[in-house]
DNA sequence: ATTATTATTCTAGAATTATCGAAATAAAGT
DNA sequence: ACTTTATTTCGATAATTCTAGAATAATAAT
């Protein structure tokens, strides 16, 4: 993971709506969570929903598979694990 | 970690030259960097450079200790530890 | 075809953040 | 006291992001 990568999907998860979401899908596993399901939970505008979902989606947090008109969301923990690496990676390695 | 402080960091986190700069600091390990350094290495303005280290100090990513004129940065990694745990934590809880 | 349901896209105003030059502050040396 | 060095704070402009109402799109049911 370059640095470009990594902050933009730690700015998309900086934001806590996003980061609720987030973490509602990391909670429900492989199944994920529908659309309607989040916004029940969150109970925002659907706009204002579905403009956190998308951004989640355009860093590669997370992904939708739509299921006749419900989309279902599933986080993607590949990307998580990669963005911890990066951060921890030479941890002190130049320490003296 | 509640949600408002795990979406502080990681905000602050989301931002290249923010990004950069805990980078430089997890690597320097418990010696730290200063100030100066980092500036020579990210060559940019000293006010820029200020304003992204002072906002990862609010966050409490990073802390400073005066040594005389100089100024010293040091990652807080039980921070990005906590982090961490808070991104992780419950994974698949709810999964059926 | 019409209607209902689910969700996105468009649009715009409000709020926040980024950048950087200039001025200010802090500490140390002359 | 004055100068130099290291760093921050102030202030202004530019750019981005947030929020949510209105309009649109996709699918399914009647």
């Amino acid at each position: 993971m370059n640095i470009e990568s990594a902050a933009k999907k730690l700015s998309e998860l900086g934001h806590v709506t996003r980061l609720e979401i987030y973490r509602f899908l990391v909670k429900a596993g492989d199944d994920g969570m529908m659309v309607s399901s989040i916004q029940e939970k969150l109970e925002i505008p659907g706009s204002t929903l579905s403009h956190h979902i998308s951004r989640l989606v355009n860093v590669g947090l997370i992904t939708q598979t739509r299921e006749g008109r419900i989309l279902r969301c599933h986080a993607q923990y590949e990307q998580l694990d990669d963005l911890i690496d990066f951060l921890t990676k030479e941890c002190c390695v130049g320490a003296s």
